[in-house]
DNA sequence: GTTATTAACAAACGGTCGTTTGTTTGGTGA
DNA sequence: TCACCAAACAAACGACCGTTTGTTAATAAC
């Protein structure tokens, strides 16, 4: 997960024979990614600066940019870890179902689980907005795009009356979903209850209307 | 809507016995709301400076500070506006209605009609998130509360059976409906089209599964 | 016609921002 | 042993932040 391929290792270089990787990739660049993605999911883009990221791991401010080459970079970083760790569980869980209805039902659940206690990489993702970075906007919608085309194909699949609204569906659970982190909280219904719940309320749901719920 | 009775006029006299309001109010600082409201609702506080507001309407950065005490004082103000504004047209949607669903219909489709396209005051109220501005977080917390609870009163006056989900309803549809700011775009459907939608789809919609839709 | 008040200007304050530059350290391969 | 380089430190840079202070033109009241 530290060698992403659109984030290679800090500094290549100059001569034009690459070197071997030296000894190790320290693992501080990891410290350093894990409180950015603390702090941008807490206070936002704007709010978490350079200095309260440098902080968090005991740096000075400027040696951040050993591991970074500017903030919008290491959001840009933060925030396709949090896509890739949201789409990878989804993935998995849509795998372990068997119909059309039951992957979906395990997608909302895997990505409700995600935003709400699935770590920071992933709240980022929801919090941040692209356009809090105009330098990175691009490519953080791009990221979130592909993520959630899953749901696209997964509601496509489904077997629904001809007029049915798809991609309504589609927009009215992700972003029940995606809205539900301003108002949970730890203490209540857990991430997958909330998301079964939605569900639940739908009348394509193949439980029917007023359907029982999964303990 | 400018003598809002908690955003008294600018200063008061400082003797003993208050003044006639003497002149006009001035609607300078109407403008000044109005583009305190433009720039939060596009560009979110944080990124929107008192130096990038005043220069929206032609003053100086701190003749700013006659009319408000602070950036914070300015953004309540702004964010009260935005709440009145969408629970005035919340209201006066929801007393033209016959029946209960039809109601909590018209709710939604107020509701997402201000937050989409009802202005930047209406914007800033779903755009900003309280915790953005700490010294007025439990105030702005409060304004919104005060209107979502409207729709608490509404779905508790639905006729729906015995084990019914009130709470997830309402979540459901206030999150899906102030999600929609992220991904609405103008040319496509409206917002009194999209809020219809998502009632469509509900399993306690009177219209029956699949049923029809206003034109 | 003086006085008081409104609403602004002009200019700075201290602080924080993201970032850059030059230097130092500690481990590693030749 | 020595050259090398990853990875940090130390210290600042200019820009911008929210805000304050002192002053001034216009307007209304007496």
């Amino acid at each position: 997960m530290v060698g992403h391929a659109a984030f290679p290792e800090p500094r290549q270089a100059k001569s034009g024979r690459l070197r071997e990787p030296g000894p190790r990739p320290a693992n501080r660049r990891q410290d350093l990614l894990d409180a950015a993605a603390r702090l941008f999911s807490r206070q936002g883009f704007h709010a978490a600066s350079m200095r309260d990221i440098a902080r968090a791991v005991g740096m000075l401010p400027g040696s951040l940019y050993y591991h970074f080459a500017s903030k919008d970079a290491l959001l840009l970083a933060v925030y396709a870890e949090g896509v890739r760790r949201i789409a990878e569980r989804v993935d998995a869980a849509v795998q372990r179902a068997a119909t059309p209805w039951a992957r979906l039902e395990a997608a909302c659940v895997a990505h409700g689980e995600m935003l709400l206690d699935g770590g920071d990489y992933a709240q980022v993702v929801i919090r941040v907005r692209p356009e809090d970075c105009a330098a990175m906007a691009a490519r953080l919608t791009a990221l979130r795009d592909a993520h959630e085309d899953r749901f696209k194909a997964l509601v496509a699949a489904l077997d629904l009356p001809a007029g049915a609204d798809r991609q309504a569906l589609r927009l009215m659970l992700l972003g029940a979903l995606n809205w539900s982190q301003t108002w949970y909280r730890p203490g209540g219904a857990s991430p997958a209850a909330i998301a079964r719940r939605f569900l639940a309320l739908l009348a394509c749901n193949p439980g029917g209307p007023g359907g029982e719920e999964a303990p």
